[in-house]
DNA sequence: CGTAAAAGTTCTCATTATGTTCTCATTAGA
DNA sequence: TCTAATGAGAACATAATGAGAACTTTTACG
């Protein structure tokens, strides 16, 4: 969190930047601000490139002012398709995936063994699940079988209080069930994987 | 449970950040809950820390709300095997993915096509990558063959001045190339897929 | 180039502002 | 009457701020 005068200092130089289209000397911001001292400026301009508001070049008016809001997103930089060169995004993209996964009522489970390996979803992934109650056909889903079981699968409704689960293995069943024998705890959003 | 001052005080803390962007002094508190002394405030901020909702750092305007910081994490609840109940983690992991999968040399790639499909890497999922030149063996890498085609592949060198790129998929052959065809950019540090 | 002025950097030294720790007093309820 | 909650304010510790000197690096210019 900044000071009081390292604050202003930010909204000077910010505003500085928009007006003159360059950065200002440090004698301007002291100006600016009141202050008779540029090393005062100078300390002040230092804890602003520490906080990583800022970025300082060797040079006169070498300030330049970061996106300090995108300190923790990632630059999208296109798509790659194997045996192609990557093709360029339009825009700029830069992906926050917090922002994309995250949300109040979502949790993250790490899955255990190879039952959704058709769906991509491998051993000691993460499953990132929304609270939910129902869920949209299709939709794969942490599942409460018989108050006893819960799993991860696709479901369908074949007839009115049926539910099928269908798991993501070949060599798994899908199977069907009376509708109140199972109950929705949440539907999968999103799923993570980190490699060493 | 809070007190009726010690909850005034959350309030206007948590207003005041919102609308200044930084916290307030004790003396700013004060003088918004009608109080003269800033011994009090300083009471009821303690409170407040040592209840969860606040840290304190050793500075002016040093307060910081416990419940921003932790905004962009999700709760680890357990592991989920199939047919079996969520087993709960011991300790109550807090997961940040962008500070997982974030950091300054890395960038997303969007996958297109299946070419990775038995690495569970499907099409449209995101993929993080970190710059780099060299891979040890097995990792998985972007690499620049012949100043020409981007794939993403496993990689392993069969002997000196020969790698062997490797796709992970069934359909698709392993090739051996001359060292120096193969120009690695960067490593697979994880994958990110998004469900609707 | 070589030079001098301008700008940036690194200090030390004060002074003020803010945070911390107290004791004491008042009030409302159980 | 006892306790918890609240408020005032004094005394002290620490952080923030400002001035300015001395120094190094950039920049401008003949």
């Amino acid at each position: 969190m900044l000071t009081t005068r390292e604050q202003d200092t930010l909204d000077f130089i910010a505003h500085y930047v928009i007006q003159h289209k360059q950065s200002p000397l440090l004698i301007e911001i002291a100006q600016g601000l009141g202050i008779r001292s540029k090393g005062v400026v100078h300390r002040y301009v230092s804890a602003l490139v520490a906080a990583g508001y800022l970025r300082r070049n060797p040079k006169t008016r070498g300030l330049e002012l970061l996106e300090q809001l995108h300190a923790d997103e990632l630059p999208l930089l296109g798509r790659i398709a194997a045996g192609k060169p990557i093709e360029a995004v339009e825009d700029q993209h830069q992906l926050n995936f917090s922002r994309l996964l995250g949300g109040n009522n979502r949790y993250v489970l790490q899955v255990k063994g190879h039952s959704m390996i058709d769906e991509g979803i491998r051993n000691n992934d993460y499953v990132v699940i929304e609270h939910a109650q129902t869920a949209r056909s299709n939709q794969i889903i942490v599942a409460l079988i018989d108050e006893n079981d819960v799993t991860l699968k696709r479901v369908q409704y074949p007839q009115k209080n049926r539910i099928r689960l269908i798991p993501a293995n070949k060599a798994m069943q899908a199977k069907d069930y009376a509708a109140e024998r199972v109950k929705i705890q949440g539907i999968l959003i999103g799923q993570v994987r980190l490699y060493d």
